[in-house]
DNA sequence: TGATATTAGTTGCATTAACAACTATTGTCA
DNA sequence: TGACAATAGTTGTTAATGCAACTAATATCA
C-alpha cells in the first residue's frame, strides 16, 4: 500500500503532549511574566532553590534539567534583582553556593500560590483515582523517555 | 504560616508535562532533523497536509496551533525545497492553496514511520485500558486550558 | 458606492535557547 | 610532584520564537 495509515495529527500523542504542556506552562507563566517579570527558567530556579537552599549552580541544572548556559543567565538576572545570593563554596572554588534572598522569598510566596491554584484548578477535571494513575503513566513515559531516548 | 507547603518542583504538573514533552517531541525532532535537516514546525505541515490536501496557511495554523509567522517562515522553506507547492485562492485571493509536493510526500512516507514507532515504542509501556484512560484525561485537561487559560 | 474594519500572509525586531569554546579549579595517577 | 583529564561556570554565536507592524485583499454597512 502506498500509506500505511496516515498519522493524524490530532491524535499523535507528541503533538497532544506539546498542546498540553504549552497551554499549561504558558498559562502559568503569563501569571508571574506579568506579576514580576520573570521568565520560566528564573521561577524554576527560584523553586528549586526554596525547596534545596544553598545548592549550587550544577545542582539547579541537574534538578531542573535546564541547559547550564541558560541556568547561568537566569542566576545573573536573579543577582541583579537581588532576588538570589551566591556565595564560594569553600570546599571547590569553582561551586557557587545560591540561596533566595528574603526578596526572592517573597516573590516565591506570592508567585507560588497562583502556581498551585492554577494546577489545583486543573487538576479539579481528574478525581483521586484518575491523578493517580495520570502520574503514573507519566513516570512510566519519563522513565521510558529517558532510556530510549536516541533509538526510533 | 509562613510558608503554606512549599510546591516540589518534581511534583508539579506543569514542569512534569514539560519535562515529558521535550523528552518525546525532542527524540523524534531528532530523527527527521538527522534525516532531512526538517524542523518541528516543518514536519508538523508536512502531516497536517498529508492529512488535509490543499489547505491555506491560515488553516494549517488553526489546525497545528503554530504561530502565523512560525508558519510563513516554514513554508518558505518547504517551497525553497520543494517539499510542498503553492497557488492562490480563486475566491479569496489573500489564501494560499497549499500542496504536498512528490517530494514532499516522500519524506512524509519517509519519517512517518520514524514517528509512528517511537510512539508506539513509548506507549507500549502503558496497556490498551491505560492508553485510552490517559489519552481522555489529556483531552480534559486540553479542554479546561481552552477555557481557562487566563485566570489564574 | 465608498469609508472602515477584518483577514491572510509577510517581515522586522527583540528575546531566548542550544551548542561550542573558553577560563578557572579540582581530581587522577604515573 | 606534575602532566592530563574532568568539572563548574561564563560567554559568543547562531537559529528559532513570538509579537507587532505592515501590505494586500475582502467583508461590512451606512
Amino acid at each position: 500500500m502506498q500509506h500505511p495509515t496516515p498519522l493524524r495529527l490530532e491524535t499523535f500523542l507528541p503533538y497532544r503532549l506539546s498542546l498540553l504542556s504549552n497551554a499549561v506552562s504558558g498559562a502559568i507563566a503569563r501569571g508571574y511574566g506579568d506579576k514580576f517579570a520573570i521568565s520560566m527558567p528564573e521561577w524554576r530556579i527560584l523553586m528549586i532553590l526554596a525547596e534545596y537552599p544553598a545548592i549550587s549552580a550544577e545542582e539547579v541544572c541537574r534538578r531542573t534539567k535546564i541547559e547550564k548556559s541558560v541556568v547561568s543567565r537566569a542566576v545573573a538576572r536573579l543577582l541583579k534583582r537581588h532576588f538570589i545570593h551566591r556565595s564560594l563554596d569553600g570546599n571547590d572554588r569553582r561551586r557557587s553556593i545560591l540561596r533566595l534572598s528574603a526578596t526572592g522569598l517573597s516573590v516565591y510566596d506570592e508567585v507560588m500560590p497562583l502556581a498551585r491554584d492554577y494546577e489545583k484548578k486543573l487538576l479539579a477535571e481528574l478525581d483521586a483515582e484518575e491523578l493517580q494513575a495520570f502520574n503514573g503513566m507519566i513516570d512510566k513515559l519519563l522513565q521510558k523517555t529517558d532510556t530510549a531516548t536516541g533509538e526510533a
